[in-house]
DNA sequence: CGAAAATTGGTAATAGGTTTCATTCCTGAT
DNA sequence: ATCAGGAATGAAACCTATTACCAATTTTCG
């Protein structure tokens, strides 16, 4: 698994205030949040700093396995927790909740390795609604 | 399951010589294409559709439940096979290899449940290298 | 057939993200 | 502490994938 340990190709890294304010802001919160988002909170601290920056920090961020990004959709959100773990996805609410990576393989994981597929990672995600949004349907919305 | 019984929020469907090329076109390949994909394969036999036209008509499909997206970064693919199955995505070449769904639940499906989450579906996907990749890779690329 | 409504092609507009470039900021060597 | 040289930044232009708009066509159905 990749670590945060540098290497050769990875341009040497300098230590800025918006790289660690955009890595703070992502560190901070288990919300999962958007480049918009990060943009946002660090431009409180910050007022100047320009998107571009925040997405480039992010970027870096994630090549230097220091942030993991998830997206579905149109969306891309980052996440610090950078080991393996599922989640669970509101549908409604787009509420993003990291869930532990619990039993070993998966049967059908097994069955690709017989077959030669040499497998890195997995992407588990459950889609459906949250306890909030389950109660709030089941009224009159 | 979502049927191709259309709801009656949704407009009612004609039956349109651009739509039925564009889910053909989706339906007679297993490559799981993208939108730019298939409006050229419709193009050969109708050189004047517009890309709108693929667009409106993969998302009318898709709301019908007659195809489904998959998405990963910045890619938004179309499969015709909308039972539930799983996939194997080869982070090299972009092989996206369907696997049939087999055992039933994962212990984390189950916790969430018992915690008051309403699961509707999941996404489960292997990452890593097919077999051509992985040897190809092994020599000198 | 003929009218009403869905659909289309062509094109402009968005959203989200990336690139460019002149300027500013870190860092390691002096 | 100073300084040179390469990174990183802000601002703005640019991209790519997708959606919206709208006048002109098609379908459908009585």
């Amino acid at each position: 698994m990749a670590s945060s340990g540098a290497p050769f190709s990875v341009p040497a890294r300098r230590d800025t205030r918006q790289r660690r304010l955009v890595y703070e802001a992502v560190a901070r919160t288990d919300s999962h949040p958007t480049a918009e988002w990060v943009f946002e909170r660090v431009r409180r601290s910050m007022p100047r700093v320009s998107l571009g920056t925040v997405y480039r920090n992010l970027q870096l961020l994630v090549a230097a396995g220091r942030l993991k990004t998830w997206t579905r959709g149109r969306t891309t959100r980052y996440d610090a927790d950078v080991e393996p773990h599922d989640h669970f996805v509101c549908r409604s609410c787009g509420l993003l909740l990291d869930i532990g990576r619990a039993s070993g393989t998966i049967s059908s994981e097994r069955r690709l390795r017989s077959r030669g597929y040499w497998i890195e990672t997995r992407v588990l995600d459950f889609i459906g609604l949250c306890r909030n949004c389950r109660s709030r349907l089941k009224d009159g919305r």
